[in-house]
DNA sequence: CGATCTATGTCTGTTAGCGT
DNA sequence: ACGCTAACAGACATAGATCG
């Protein structure tokens, strides 16, 4: 007997009329919720209240009010963007829907959201019981977020939003988010983490970055066969592990947000992070437009060990070219180019890359060519003793004919200042 | 499953500095 | 004034990841 069978079976032992009164009978409310009766129609709302000294995690919701104002950067196009005026001014927002296509088909049965007052956290979820209560909840949504300014989600710019304002498209009510900005955390946690813990998914940068711990939880996956299983046999019991995931969802959200934003504020202790966080932090902050905090973090990534600090010596040195802190790229510069000497050269690339860059400096910066063939003439070297040993790539021919092009030009710049120098002592 | 953003690598265009 | 070159910035394509 099939899983379907089964379900017609169900579906044919209680007549349509009886079932649908039933249902609303029988999901008897979940804790906190009651039920919203519109001129459009009924829904469920459930609503939780939490103090602003509740603790989520590493932090207190309440600690938002100190970092809220730098949130807008954790966009790319932050300069573009509004920036945010108030805490009260965020509506940090969550769906649960019947599946993961952004498509017609896919209806968001759960509209989560939180948001601040003065005193408190407030978590509101949206449920409708069948599709018939979508319009009353819809309307209800719309008329509420007219209060807010920012949006904040997590992945929600390409999947909760657009699933949400395709509903408001088919049930033919007019909808406008033109004065609603979006700030997806997303993009910026996958930036900071990617490489230091195993999945960016939500569930996962909760329990690695921000010490949450959930017993019991149901996951998102589940959501839409348990929806499912409640609109045919009525019973809403399952459906409180719903709930309860998708308001532990909207609480994170707001803790990474303080998250974030202690980071933007410089208020994170970063000398308890791992190396690649760190470096990751002080590349978000550079391009953030906070050099005094990029600068505090790179230079906490390099009081760290030698062997961990490594690879990201070139990185940092280019971000304090590209800002014009020459002294200091020159500094990480000469460090990348003592690991060449002793170590074996396993990439050509970075152990000739540091040699370049100062080579550059001096002639462009200094406008010491002696100084520059001197380096140049140690790349070769290298690339030679590696020639040597290993066939060399395309990349290396091209690096080495770059590197004689190189030696050729300042060949001749030195000559020149020489024989100036020479014109002049001559008078 | 769909839409979207980002990292990465390659290329193309622009700019600044230099010499003729 | 003009052209050349190195270095950098922007454009483009592609692959991967996230949402329930």
């Amino acid at each position: 007997m099939s899983h379907l069978q089964d379900r017609l079976q169900r579906l044919r032992s209680t007549s349509p009329v009886q079932s649908t009164e039933k249902k609303n009978r029988d999901l008897s409310l979940p804790s906190n919720s009651r039920l919203v009766e519109t001129n459009e129609g009924s829904f469920v709302l459930r609503q939780c209240k939490y103090s602003l000294d509740h603790l989520h995690g590493h932090y207190a919701l309440g600690q938002l009010c100190e970092v809220y104002d730098l949130l807008s950067r954790i966009s790319k196009r932050f300069q573009t963007l509004k920036s945010v005026e108030s805490y009260r001014d965020l509506l940090f927002f969550d769906t649960e829907t019947t599946g993961l296509g952004v498509g017609a088909g896919n209806v968001p049965f759960m509209i989560g959201y939180g948001y601040y007052t003065d005193t408190e956290f407030i978590t509101e979820q949206l449920f409708i019981r069948n599709p018939g209560e979508e319009r009353a909840m819809l309307h209800y949504f719309y008329e509420f977020i007219q209060g807010f300014t920012h949006l904040v989600t997590y992945n929600g710019r390409t999947f909760d939003w657009p699933i949400v304002k395709n509903r408001y498209v088919l049930n033919r009510i007019l909808f406008s988010d033109a004065d609603l900005e979006q700030l997806d955390l997303l993009y910026i946690s996958r930036n900071l983490w990617k490489n230091s813990i195993i999945s960016c998914r939500l569930s996962n940068v909760e329990e690695q970055r921000l010490g949450i711990r959930r017993h019991n939880d149901v996951s998102g996956a589940y959501a839409p066969s348990i929806y499912f299983q409640y609109l045919a046999d009525g019973d809403g019991s399952p459906l409180e592990g719903v709930f309860l995931h998708n308001e532990l969802d909207v609480l994170t959200l707001a803790t990474l947000a303080i998250h974030l934003g202690s980071i933007l504020a410089g208020q994170l202790d970063l000398t308890k992070l791992n190396t690649d966080d760190v470096f990751r932090i002080g590349n978000w902050l550079d391009q953030a437009n906070l050099p005094e905090l990029a600068e505090a973090a790179f230079r906490e990534l390099l009081k760290r060990p030698a062997q961990s600090k490594r690879k990201y010596l070139l990185s940092i040195a280019t971000v304090f070219k590209k800002n014009r802190q020459f002294e200091q790229a020159v500094l990480l510069w000469r460090e990348a180019a003592e690991f060449g000497r002793t170590g074996q050269a396993l990439h050509a690339l970075h152990t000739l890359q540091p040699l370049i860059e100062l080579a550059m400096y001096y002639e462009h910066q200094c406008k010491q060519y002696n100084q520059a063939l001197d380096l140049v003439d140690e790349a070769l070297n290298r690339a030679e003793r590696r020639q040597s040993i290993r066939r060399p790539s395309d990349k290396d021919r091209l690096l080495l004919e770059q590197l004689m092009k190189r030696r050729a030009r300042l060949m001749t710049k030195a000559y020149r200042g020489l024989s100036e120098d020479v014109d002049l002592l001559s008078f």
